[in-house]
DNA sequence: AATGAATGAGGTTTCATTCAT
DNA sequence: AATGAATGAAACCTCATTCAT
């Protein structure tokens, strides 16, 4: 079974009653994972959506694809952040850092998605390669950009990045006392950048 | 009902078998939630340990009284890290990093740990305070010998190394393809290291 | 609420398009319950029918009224060449071996038909008792003139032949390996011939 | 996973309160099927033993191990019933006969079981396979000690007299008004005698 | 009249924890 | 003290039926 819920083409229009559920569940599902973790139950999310379980089911024939759009979404976030400061055209030197700031901004809004972008088995992650690599292009882009006006350091490389914002979005949500994610997003600039050596 | 299992005090010394069990349970759950994650069962804990559940509970009383455990040993076994550094008298200088690239290859062993770490609820935290103090300070004068020497930025506080180790773990953990935990390592050195600028 | 669906009188005739469906519905549920057995989905009904389950329910408002539906139709098959075979003029003799013939071969090409008519409850078995009385009466006709030709044994009665064949579109849908229901059909026509003895 | 539940050997014996669950399990299911069928409930069954859910779980990890253990006791039964016809010294002559009368009386005891007979797919057929063949064995026996009496048709096989009793138990179970399976038993016997023309 | 989205009771199964042996 | 059988509250998911569009 596909875990793919918007296959691009051929896809029928919903309903307008149903494209309404259909965001209300997924608003809710942002809300409840957000307060209970990746281990919310299904029946929250469709009361919080004031649907039934069936009609949540019939939106999402799984947990998993539940998940796997949830994920999908925050990727297109932060791809979207992504492609605007890549494309803002006054000040091209900053993308890099802009784009990394806004993209902290965004994962600090749920940080729980954290917490299920972790948990995903290896099924949605597959789910969800699409977003994932559309993003990882925007971000190699910007990289090649930022290293031409010598922002950052010249070996650089994409995963560099993924798993920096991964640590970052881990701290974030681990929510420890003290944790402070934008001095943690200063520590991550600088770990990037041009080392005094080179 | 409280967490805490060695209860300093008032600690009757277990009987010699009692302490065997006790010890091949922890190895088993160390084992178990290694292959499985933080929701490997009761069970297979007490089965792996050769132990019926009882027995495992008997020690235990609660699922989070055992990660609780495992928890506290990790941080007790990275303390120990850190101290071996801070002591050795040769070197002074590279403690700091020494005692980093020792705490991620302790981290690497058991990279489950970071999901259990991540996934406990503020009882087990609280739990588990002792030991992550007992840590924090260690990590509190390793800085401060490093800023004395000039390896470290100024400004380095205790939970800046917390955030960014606690990402480097939640990285190694979530095992992405292409993700590197030692190349991850190499840029949270660079990021605490004083910058051209200061 | 009653099962039947065709009450003989005050039946506005359908529209034709109406009447279209009803038939397209019939034939797709004969297929779906085929398949799957009486387990079937109303909707997997719908959907083989390329209708709605809305309409399938204008038309059949329960699954039991499909059911009985179903099960009339089988019956009324059933009669059909019960009628056949008294009706031959030409050789009045075997009539009642050649209905039998006929009916298990009938029965063979839906033998899932078998299981639905015996996981039918009562309410169900009364929507059908019209056309199972029906096709007693034939079969009564039939064993009446096979007495005189001295086919059949002389206390064979009605229910008998229910009972046997009954058994026979069970051990048919059971498909056991091995199992062939020409053969069964021939061990039934011994059971009924008349005896030695007698 | 095996829905075997008596993998003969090596089997540890319960422990005596786990038997008598265990049996008491098994004697409520035969009752909760024989009221509602094979579509009753676990959770009816774990009432009517007056245990809970869990604990029918833990003695049969699916419905389906359940069904079959039931399943193969009924066929135990009806093996020992051949058996013993097999074994009475005193007359081999009415060996076959006497059997199949047995059978009958056993199965009719609780007829639902032929429902559920017939409604076990391919898995739990399987997992039946032993307890089936051993019951062919006899039924072969039986019928090569009639056959030296000249009490059965020469063609008789195994296959026959399961189709027929198959056919016996279903029109049992579905107990349409006039049915009555001890007269249809003599229309088997009178089907697999020697035929008047051999 | 037709559609298919929505409903929600109910089904099977899991697992932390308790307690009789 | 140790065992593992028993417990039962949930978890996920299905499907006959209703009802807004």
């Amino acid at each position: 079974m596909s875990l793919t819920t918007t296959s691009a083409v051929e896809e029928r229009p919903l309903r307008a009653d149903a494209r309404r559920n259909r965001e209300r569940i997924i608003a809710s599902a942002v809300e409840v994972f957000a307060r209970c973790g990746a281990e919310a139950q299904m029946d929250d999310v469709a009361r919080e959506a004031g649907v039934g379980v069936g009609t949540l089911y019939r939106h999402f024939p799984t947990k998993d694809a539940l998940l796997a759009e949830l994920v999908r979404q925050k990727l297109a976030r932060l791809a979207a952040v992504m492609a605007e400061a890549l494309e803002a055209p006054d000040d091209p030197a900053g993308a890099f850092e802009r784009s990394l700031r806004g993209a902290a901004a965004v994962a600090s809004q749920d940080a729980c998605m954290q917490e299920i972008y972790s948990s995903i088995g290896p099924d949605v992650f597959a789910a969800v390669a699409d977003e994932q690599s559309r993003l990882n292009s925007l971000v190699g882009e910007l990289i090649a950009v930022a290293k031409q006006g010598g922002e950052v350091r010249e070996d650089l490389e994409v995963r560099d990045v993924e798993m920096l914002m991964c640590g970052l979005g881990a701290a974030m949500h681990s929510a420890r006392p003290g944790f402070d994610w934008s001095r943690h997003l200063e520590l991550i600039l600088a770990a990037v950048r041009p080392t005094a050596e080179t």
